[in-house]
Formats: structure tokens, sequence, C-alpha cells
DNA sequence: CTAGGATCCTGTCAGC
DNA sequence: TGCTGACAGGATCCTA
């Protein structure tokens, strides 16, 4: 699940709450969901976070990182005085940690922990050193960040692909960081291009239209926080859904397409759920 | 090199 | 109620 602006709000909450805090211990409660020898981490701080893509990064003051990577379910939630839970939505988000979905979870000097929950066990962290780390096979196969690329690089990445559905290649990973399923739809739609054209199809017009639709999506979730327990329990208590603030057409089929009125279809492309109105999208 | 399908894992939901 | 198959906000590995 969680795509670019899901990790990029994690790193952002996560920022204030863990930032050099000692870790104590390390919990791997399953050990295909960590990589290396935990006790290097006992001891040390995070001093700083990054994300690249869908991946977070956290420095240790020893030097090491934790790489880790969400997949399709992991979340990231602190508990502490306040609680911040984020990635995956679903019910861990407010439930007693950890939880069997629990599959990591560190504890800091001042009590507070750190839980990566994730049930269907893709994700992982895994501990590396900087030499790990530049030579990452995904790490390094990843593409530009989609406000670091020029629209013509875009453009030339699309061409590459040319007989793939245009989804299928923005999905990949190798060709734009940080798109998946939902903002793959999503800037689809604002691009008014059909999941299922042929990335050859897409012209360097359209293709400028994509990227910017992309960026704009994924913004506006960053911009109204992601995917956070705040937006997954509302204000009366009743479930919410992140999606409500910025999605058109992602798990919306069957509703009103909110520029033409008609109805959203659901259909399969490059082997994905995929949302869009035939009407808008050609 | 690209494209497509199976696969990792657990849970939920629709349909019988 | 209980079973079965499809599907799920991702990426990799294998094959053609």
């Amino acid at each position: 699940m969680p795509e670019l602006p899901e990790v990029e709000t994690i790193k952002r909450g996560l920022q204030g709450l863990i930032l050099n805090k000692k870790i104590v211990q390390v919990h791997v409660l399953c050990e295909k969901s960590w990589r290396g020898p935990a006790q290097l981490v006992e001891g040390q701080s995070v001093i700083e976070l990054e994300r690249r893509g869908k991946a977070l990064l956290m420095k240790l003051s020893n030097g090491l990182w934790i790489m880790t990577h969400l997949r399709m379910t992991g979340q990231l939630i602190y508990v502490g005085d306040e609680r911040y839970a984020a990635g995956h939505p679903d019910a861990n988000f407010t439930a007693e940690m950890p939880s069997r979905h629990t599959r990591i979870y560190f504890d800091f000097e001042d009590g507070t922990h750190l839980y990566f929950n994730d049930l269907r066990k893709f994700g992982y962290m895994s501990l590396m050193e900087d030499e790990d780390l530049a030579q990452d096979a995904f790490l390094n196969s990843l593409g530009p960040e989609p406000w670091v690329m020029s629209e013509d690089d875009f453009y030339q990445r699309l061409q590459r692909h040319k007989s793939a559905p245009i989804k299928a290649v923005i999905l990949d990973q190798k060709v734009i960081a940080g798109v998946g399923n939902i903002y793959a739809d999503e800037g689809l739609f604002l691009a008014k291009i059909y999941p299922g054209r042929l990335a050859g199809e897409v012209s360097r017009r359209e293709a400028s239209a994509l990227l910017k639709g992309l960026r704009e999506v994924m913004q506006r979730s960053i911009d109204s926080g992601g995917s956070t327990m705040k937006d997954y329990v509302r204000a009366d208590g009743t479930k919410g859904s992140y999606l409500e603030k910025f999605a058109n057409v992602f798990r919306r089929e069957g509703k009103c397409c909110p520029n033409c009125g008609s109805e959203i279809k659901k259909t399969r492309v490059a082997g994905r759920g995929t949302h869009f109105c035939a009407e808008c999208q050609k």
C-alpha cells in the first residue's frame, strides 16, 4: 500500500517523535521481516530520516542505516504519551501494541516504542552499512523522484516501454520512483489517459500532463497528511478514509466521475485493480 | 533488453 | 455456518 506520499508522511511524523532517542532494545518477532544483526542497533539512536521512493531510511548514531520497505501492508506506529500511526491504514492504528501483526519493535530509553506491523510479511527492515546502501539493487535501480524528473526525461522513459500499458509503466519503480496503484490511477485520471493505453501511444503533451497529474495528487496527499490514524478514525469516532481527501477514481467504482458525472468503472490493467472514467479517459 | 505471469503471505469478502 | 476462490495501495523472479 504505502506509496511515496504515505512514506513521506511517516518520515515527517517520526521526525519529531523518535529523533535522537536512544534505542535500548530491538524485538524481532518475525525473522523474515528483519535483515542483519539486530544487536548493533541497541544503544544507538536515529539521527536522520530520509526517503527514497517508497523506502524509508533511518540513519543511526553508529553510522548504520535501517532501510524499511512497507510493501503492501506495512505500517509504523509510535506509542508514547502521544500516538502516531501511519502507513497501511487498518484497525492496528488504534489497537493495543504489540498486536498479532507486529513483526518488529523498538524500545526507546524514555519508555516509548516504535512498532513495525505488516500483515502480509512482504515488507522488511534491513540493517545496512553505507556500502550496502550504495550497492542495494532496489535503491540503485530507482527512477528519479517525480519532482526531480524533467518532462522530457519522463517522456523518453515512457517511450522505452512502447508496448506496455501506460499504467504498468508508471508503476515500474525503475521508470519513476514512488508511484503505486492509487496514484497511478489518480494521475492517469487527471491527465485524462485511459490506463490500458500503450505507453507508445502517449504523446509528449500527454506525458507532460501525466507527470504533472502525478505530482499534483501526490502533493495533495502529502499536504493533507497522508494516511494516518487521524483520518482513519474521525473526530466523531466513525471510520474514515484518507482517500476522501484526494481520490477522484480510486475505490470509487459505481460512483460519479467528479468531472463529467458518468459512472466510474473498475477493471484490471497490468494485473492490478484499475479505476477510471471511460468518458474522461481515452 | 522488454513484457507478462507466478509468487511471497495473511486476511476478508462475495458467492455458493 | 462452512467452504472456495478472488482479490489486496508491492516488487522480484522466471520465462518467452
